[in-house]
DNA sequence: CTCTAAACGAGACGGTACGTCCAGTCTTCGG
DNA sequence: CCGAAGACTGGACGTACCGTCTCGTTTAGAG
């Protein structure tokens, strides 16, 4: 009886944090049912069986909640950064996790949320950054690589150009793009670049293959 | 009252070809003055003094529209293939063209595109890379480098970062973008993959830096 | 199958006065279902199973829309000017009708309508008059009363009392209060301002009760 | 500063009456400024800085919070019976009181109530019935007239007209419209009815006139 | 050179969603 | 316990476009 027990029968009016829970769970099985493009404001305002006053009290658009919904219903890009022993094992995990997140998040969202509301993504960017900086740092310590300084250009290529790729195609990404990007461009690079004074560059790539795989997926 | 006797306020009734073009020019200024995400056929359609039912006939939704004006209203990305006299040029003058290009079609547009009409950007993709395969091809008959048999994915890799640049920041983009492209990544890789030959790889690039600046703008 | 065949089972779209005609019944049968104060411009565009931007097209709000339907739905106030014989059933005729009408058009409309769009009733008002004025001519030339030349104020006193009574009580207009305003009110003040020539001005009025009650309803 | 704690931003938490009051005059205030059919609860609440429960656990509805606030804001219609010394005038004078009155409650406020909440206004009604009595028994007293024993109907006449003339218009009723009902229709009839014992009937009337407009404003 | 079929211009139509406003109810906290 | 404050459910508002349909009017081009 008392109002703190909560389990009522006429489920209590819900507010404040519990109710906007709902409604960020509410938009998210939208997302999943029609895709960002038809998702309306009735329609998640109708599945969390409350009001649009209730959503534009909080977000002032479609983009806004969208954001909201996301962050809310995925764990951050990075809990952890990989740590597989070589550099190669730990770029290809990064790419495969940002690919796998890419399943859930689609393209259609991306361009439909930097349609409605510009100024948004870079976060996912810096972050990514960040983590390429500390797996860089590891390779330079393990002797993998002559040194971690390297361009920003460098260090974010393989993100960007995962990234271009997903933005650019509406089919899941394949592993063998992931290990292309990091293959055929990044390593390469990175060697040319920092890694010129041992010289025993590529070879050590290819043996590598096998073991990672399980790593992407 | 005849119709030749031409006192009438309107020009003739247009069609086919001509009305065409009207519309399509009206669908550019209408670009220009609010930008895709507030493009409206009916917008088109009075701009351009027709009717709706005239842009359904010829075009299914706004992304077809807007990308048949873009056509109309744009000379091809590639007219001509750069020959500036080395590779650093030519690469540099095909992403100076697209990034000047960029500065008429806003990211706005391409997001915008992309969220109505999936299945559309590849266009642009595939041109560039024929166009960087026959600057590659010069530059390996010069001597630049040793073979022009690269990866696709290394062949692209420029047009692609550029791109990536363009879909995530709404500011134009600086010439220093291109050149850190070119500089940092493009070239160290080429040279590192197939200008091993030689050996003289990365001495030649800087040098060319001031010639080439007029080039890109 | 042919398009002029007219008769196809998809019920052609409606348009012009086939659709008005339409919006207007259903908005009557709205206005019987729920009453003025609960009927909204959605609930008749359901009904008419059309837009409400067709309504907006067409008057400018609720009020509007329903001054439309009662005179779409009801005939004219006046089809024909009574002729009882005598001023008294005449008279009397006149309000029963007045009456009979109020038994459609609720209090609540006329009081809804009056609070929100002003500068609209004064229709019934006018009409009154006219009518009124035909009633008096006639029972001047009968010689019932010596001039029909009186007060504006006095012509109108009945229809004026009448739809006072209206205004202000919910429920409907008996018989009573009808013969009250015309045998109570109206003649007496007729005979002693007009019909002072005779002299035999009130007797008559009596007697005549019975037969005019069917008049009435 | 303050009685006891000081130091708050705002005067005491109010209760009670005095917090009733305050809520009244908020009314009041909103209804002069923006007119009963755009006066809210929440704009009242606002005004009256204090939320809606404080309002809805006074009063059920809008209509029962603006009668209260009339009630509360504008003396009795009646404070006492005026007494000109002759039956015209005073009739004249009650007449006045009501048209004054109607600057204050416009119609637009009387159609509202009535469409938001009937069962309301026969208050006045009968008011103004007992006034008119009194008016008459002294007219009857002074022999002006025979008899005070007038049908009901007649004796509210004058301000039924009245009421009727306020409510189907919407500017101020001028004092010629006060004469009217008075010279040419309640006088007469009057005489007519109760007053055919002397004879001498109309005549009185006019040479009033003039003393009498004072009275009225 | 006329007749016909198609395209045009104009805009109405049925419909979805927008973002706002208010009604009435419920909840939390402070006094 | 009540006042202050404000969040909640819910419903309607009036607007903007969508994509389709219909109307009457040109205007080619076939006969």
């Amino acid at each position: 009886m008392s109002p703190q027990t909560g389990d009522r029968s006429g489920t209590q009016r819900r507010r404040g944090a519990e109710l906007e829970a709902s409604i960020l769970e509410a938009a998210w099985e939208e997302l999943a049912a029609v895709g960002y493009s038809r998702l309306t404001m009735e329609g998640v305002a109708a599945r969390a069986r409350t009001g649009k006053q209730v959503l534009y009290r909080r977000w002032r658009n479609r983009a806004e909640l969208v954001i909201a919904a996301m962050r809310h219903n995925t764990g951050s890009i990075i809990d952890q950064i990989p740590d597989t022993g070589d550099l190669r094992g730990d770029v290809l995990a990064v790419l495969g996790r940002m690919a796998r997140r890419h399943r859930d998040v689609a393209p259609d969202i991306i361009h439909g949320l930097m349609a409605d509301a510009p100024d948004l993504d870079p976060v996912t960017l810096t972050i990514m950054s960040g983590v390429m900086t500390t797996v860089l740092k590891r390779a330079a310590e393990r002797g993998e690589i002559a040194s971690a300084e390297l361009s920003p250009r460098v260090i974010t290529l393989p993100a960007n150009l995962l990234r271009h790729e997903m933005l650019l195609t509406r089919h899941p990404i394949s592993d063998q793009v992931l290990t292309e990007i990091v293959d055929e461009v990044f390593l390469p690079l990175v060697h040319a670049t920092a890694g010129s004074s041992t010289g025993e560059t590529l070879p050590p790539t290819s043996p590598h293959r096998a073991d990672i795989e399980p790593q992407i997926r």
